[in-house]
Formats: structure tokens, sequence, C-alpha cells
DNA sequence: GCTTGCAGCTATAGTTACTATAGCATGTAT
DNA sequence: ATACATGCTATAGTAACTATAGCTGCAAGC
């Protein structure tokens, strides 16, 4: 059951990931250049399959396209150390508390503003108020 | 004090705004196109001023282009209603709570990944077996 | 035998919200 | 006279895809 090839459509089902960004990945060079079928179609392995499974992971962590590709050098390469690995995951923790601390200070400013708007028809409106304070 | 006219580096100074992004703003009809100096140069004006401060503390609350136009539109219509604009408020902040959500699983996973990681100088690592797992 | 539909291909453009660059004109300071 | 600062326009670049146009080739239905 192993070394059966598939099409780039069956990849896609199997990683939810859509055709055009597994092409983009390949021109990208984050996955390889596949084989072709006689018709030129590419013929993906579980090994390809493993790879975009593992940059889809990180991608859902928030890791931008160098940071994935990064990840895969260091695997490749094999010349990775745990601690390095280690530093880079919690320094892209740091990042993302960061992030959720702008958001939760935007959240709570709008909620300051909808808090002493009337809601009503009028156009006296507080939260454009608030907006255009000087 | 009222009246004086300024060029688009002292529009630049007040708002903290960089002067493509003021251009910029212009092109896409947030900010009205301005007088012109003899020279060519853009001559702004302090509505011009205020409503370019609007549009970057709409900008700071984390609405997108079309919104700040709706924002804008909503106020140069006087057509609002302050009941409209609450609404629209709630649910941008909805959107960001979700982000938050969003992003505080990532912050959790990853961290979750670092705690089993040994932090070592091998290549054992448990951050990339638990990205690579299947 | 013909058409329709689907899956694949390449190359290119569009998206968001700016930011940066090239190449120019003009005014002021040295 | 020359350098520097400020302004101008037009255009390209950024991130990470996503969508489109126009092509080939296979299989099924009529």
């Amino acid at each position: 059951m192993k070394n059966n090839l598939f099409t780039i459509g069956r990849l896609s089902e199997q990683t939810g990931c859509v055709v055009q960004t597994i092409r983009y990945y390949e021109r990208i060079g984050l996955l390889p250049e596949p084989d072709r079928s006689p018709r030129g179609h590419r013929l993906y392995n579980e090994d390809i399959l493993n790879r975009l499974k593992f940059i889809l992971r990180t991608r859902q962590l928030g890791f931008n396209i160098e940071e994935r590709r990064t990840f895969l050098e260091l695997v490749d390469g094999g010349k990775y150390t745990c601690h390095k690995i280690r530093q880079k995951t919690l320094l892209h923790a740091q990042e993302i508390k960061r992030k959720i601390r702008d958001l939760k200070k935007m959240e709570r400013e709008l909620l300051k503003m909808t808090d002493q708007c009337n809601d009503g028809s009028g156009t006296d409106c507080s939260i454009l108020a608030t907006l255009f304070r000087n």
C-alpha cells in the first residue's frame, strides 16, 4: 500500500490545501518538483504528502513563509538542535502574545465607545464624536 | 490663526502619517484633492487635517480601508444614525474577539510544544515530532 | 462522431494597504 | 556653483496566496 502515486487533486483532498496553493509552494521551493505522468500531470507520494502536512501545520500556527522555510531547511539538513527550534518557537509565541495585547486594546476601546453610545436613530453619535476628538 | 495652509510635509508631521500614505489616501478617495500652490505642491487646511486624523484613528482601531470609507461616507452624507454606527462598531469588535481567540489558541499550542521540549543540543526534538505527527 | 464536463497544465494578474524607488523640478543654504 | 531638502508623478515591490485565461486530454452520454 506504499509507493502509490496520486495526482494534485488527491493531494488537495488529503490535506485540505487548495490546488493553486500546492503549485505555489512548489514554485517558491517549499515543496519539491514532483515526478510527472506522461501527460505532464504532477504525481505525488507519501513523503510529499507528509511534507505538505508539516507546512500546513506551521501555517496554522501562524509561521510565515520564511519561518516555514527555515523549519524545513533545519529538518532537511538534519543540522538543527532542539534548543534552536525551541528558541524559534518561543520567539514566535512572544510575537503572538504581542498581537493579542494589541487586539485586546482595540477591543477595549471599541467597546468603550459603544458603551457611551445611546444607540438611537439620531445623528448625535458619541462614537463619531470620539473618533473626531482633537 | 485659522485658514492657514500647509504642505504635505507639515501634514505628515502633524499626524505622524507618512507622505506616501497621504498621497495614497488621496488617490483612493479617502482624502479630497487639495488646492495646489503655483508650483503644484499640495496645500492642506484644518479640515483635511481633521479628516486625516479621523482616518488614522479608525485605522488604529483596525478598520480596513473600505470600513474607513464607509464611516467617512456616513459622516459626509450626514445620513448616518447612531444605531447604524454602533452596529458597525460592535460587529468589528466581534471580529477582533475572534482573532484574539485564534491567536490564543496558537499561543497555547506553541507553548505546549515548547513545554515538552528538552531544549537540548540533540536532534530529537519533540516540537518537530509534534509538527510531523500524522 | 460529437459534445460536454472534468482534471490537469502554464502564465499572468489581482488582492490589501501601504512602502519604496526612479527621475524630475524648484527653493534655500553654503 | 553646488549640495540639500522638499515636493511632484508614475511605477514597482511587499506577503501569501487566489483567480483568471486559455490550453490539452480523457471519459461519458447522445
